[in-house]
DNA sequence: CTTGCTGCAAAAGTTTTGCACACGT
DNA sequence: ACGTGTGCAAAACTTTTGCAGCAAG
């Protein structure tokens, strides 16, 4: 299912810099940067929230960027490598991605009605991330926060429906 | 890859009842209490915290109690709908259930190297998890919160190999 | 009896892999 | 030139489904 997300921070992000960034990692590692890789981070940043592999494939399609799903996948992985991207678990069938390049952390509120995913800022989360961690001797290295529930709309909905 | 777990808190819980409410759920349905989903229960009741369907099959097989791999699926369909047990988003490669009957929705911290697996109690995360769902409109339902780092083992014993 | 349940094997869906050829460096 | 990368198709894996026979209510 495509998932509509609707970004809390509109920011507009730098570009040009990711391109390079991206380089910059797949050479440090001694691969190549090829044309393809670089359409995937094309594609990738015309993003604007959560996405699919999938989702990728098929908008590249449209455009005339031609990549197989094979390279789609290894390219991504390298992606979460280079930590331009991270892996968000909205459910456990299949992998959905997100451009989190040096943004902080952040949680995910999900409209089971509607799909609708919003973000969810860090400084909510990561103070309690920290302190929970402290306690138990953890090092936090990432964390994955997902809100179930029902948005304004999907109330709104029900509660027409309940009355019919 | 199977998941080594420490509960936290270690409630023997109350396994006679728990069977009583999983007939009565799927007799409420129109369904039927087979003795395969006695079996299937039986087997979840048996784990103590975060399991895979395919560890279920592996375990009772090793006892008397052959299921076939499509009925433990569909028994755990119907575990989550009498909302004995929740699906946890671990990886999103495999589904992860725990036992989460008359429990609060609680948080997990995850080990990346070890695998090991810590619950997070609830009343660290109900509060930051109200509070963002106010903000938004939102009416929670249920939440899912992992936090992945390095357990103090792993510290120590990468502490360890940097060292060498 | 009637209706739903099980097991099997096949299907479906996502992600990975093997291989021959093509392309950056 | 060398060593990676790519595309394709097949493989791997988890989960779902169709169907014929079986069992619970």
């Amino acid at each position: 299912m495509p998932v509509s997300v609707s970004t809390q921070t509109p920011d507009e992000p730098m570009i040009q810099p990711l391109c390079a960034v991206f380089r910059r990692f797949i050479k440090q590692q001694g691969l190549k940067f090829t044309s393809e890789r670089a359409k995937i981070l094309n594609a990738v940043l015309s993003k604007k929230g959560v996405f699919e592999a999938e989702e990728l494939l098929y908008e590249m399609r449209q455009g005339n960027d031609r990549v197989s799903k094979a390279t789609i996948y290894r390219t991504l992985k390298h992606l979460m490598e280079a930590g331009i991207i991270t892996e968000v678990l909205l459910d456990s069938r299949q992998s959905h991605y997100e451009l989190t390049f040096g943004k902080k952390p952040t949680g995910h509120l999900v409209c089971v009605e509607t799909g609708k995913v919003v973000e969810i800022p860090s400084p909510w989360l990561e103070p309690v991330r920290d302190r929970i961690c402290k306690e138990h001797g953890f090092e936090p290295l990432s964390h994955r926060f997902v809100i179930y529930g029902l948005s304004p709309e999907a109330r709104r909905s029900s509660d027409i429906k309940s009355r019919e």
